[in-house]
DNA sequence: TTCATTGCAAAAGCTTTGCATGTGT
DNA sequence: ACACATGCAAAGCTTTTGCAATGAA
């Protein structure tokens, strides 16, 4: 998603583009992979920026609305989070033996999940699938 | 997991067979479903037992360690954990708004991975699969 | 002008810890 | 007796919130 979107969102929402906000999305553009509020606030603050720790906590939530980033996991003390990348979903198969990964991607199996969802009543948003197992090569 | 197996890790590893322990486990064995450390704490705390916030949280660890329970999920604000069963596997769906569980099974779902997994000439042993989402009630 | 937004500091919510006391082995 | 456990209350951490001041539209 680029910053345009975001800007876009802001304005049929009635919100506002603040400096902040900008620094924070750029910041995010730079970022690769996983990040806490607290990593993201250091980082600006290192970087000179004046946000508070609050507005990035803040921003946060309106980041999600937008799409723009994705809550991934809590872990042990804080919330994770991600950009929505534009690269496709996959599920992984993992190695117990030799720690080898295998990506994968099934749409049979993402449909049978969205069935399952719409049982429930569930509005399913993200899953995480991981297969422990044995890779041909350990397996023999 | 039986109590028995529990009181056998203890005894290996040189921790004490106490009074709040055995209530701890005593609730956990009628407890189906998932579970936070407060809600337990409570639970016990109706029934009359005195065992303290504190010595929840410090049991959770010992229980974990010792396989009779597994962290699900930290959701919301707290974490989530649940008996490792005898009972058949199944998978979950979790509400990031409310931190509403749904457990399902779907045989569909297993056979479709094993024949995923075929194709990758992988042996699957075990797997999670997590779908995270809105349940119902959070989803209007 | 108007209302969203900001920073600060205080509060909140969950979890851990220090310490004196109690208790299995 | 010795080490591990317990309860309590205080401390820790992450996240949220009240409030007065600021700033975008």
């Amino acid at each position: 998603m680029e910053k345009q979107k975001f800007r876009e969102f802001l304005l049929t929402k009635g919100l506002k583009q603040t400096k902040e906000r900008e620094e924070i999305i750029n910041e995010l553009m730079n970022t690769k992979g996983h990040f806490d509020p607290d990593e993201l606030f250091l980082r600006l603050k290192n970087k000179g920026s004046k946000v508070s720790r609050a507005s990035v906590y803040r921003t946060i939530p309106i980041l999600i609305e937008s799409g723009f980033i994705e809550q991934v996991e809590k872990t042990d003390r804080h919330a994770h989070y991600e950009k929505v990348s534009e690269k496709q979903h996959h599920d992984h198969m993992i190695c117990t033996k030799c720690g080898k990964v295998i990506e994968f991607y099934s749409p049979t199996l993402e449909m049978l999940q969205e069935e399952l969802c719409q049982k429930e009543g569930f509005k399913g948003i993200k899953h995480t699938l991981e297969i422990l197992g044995h890779c041909k090569k350990c397996s023999q």
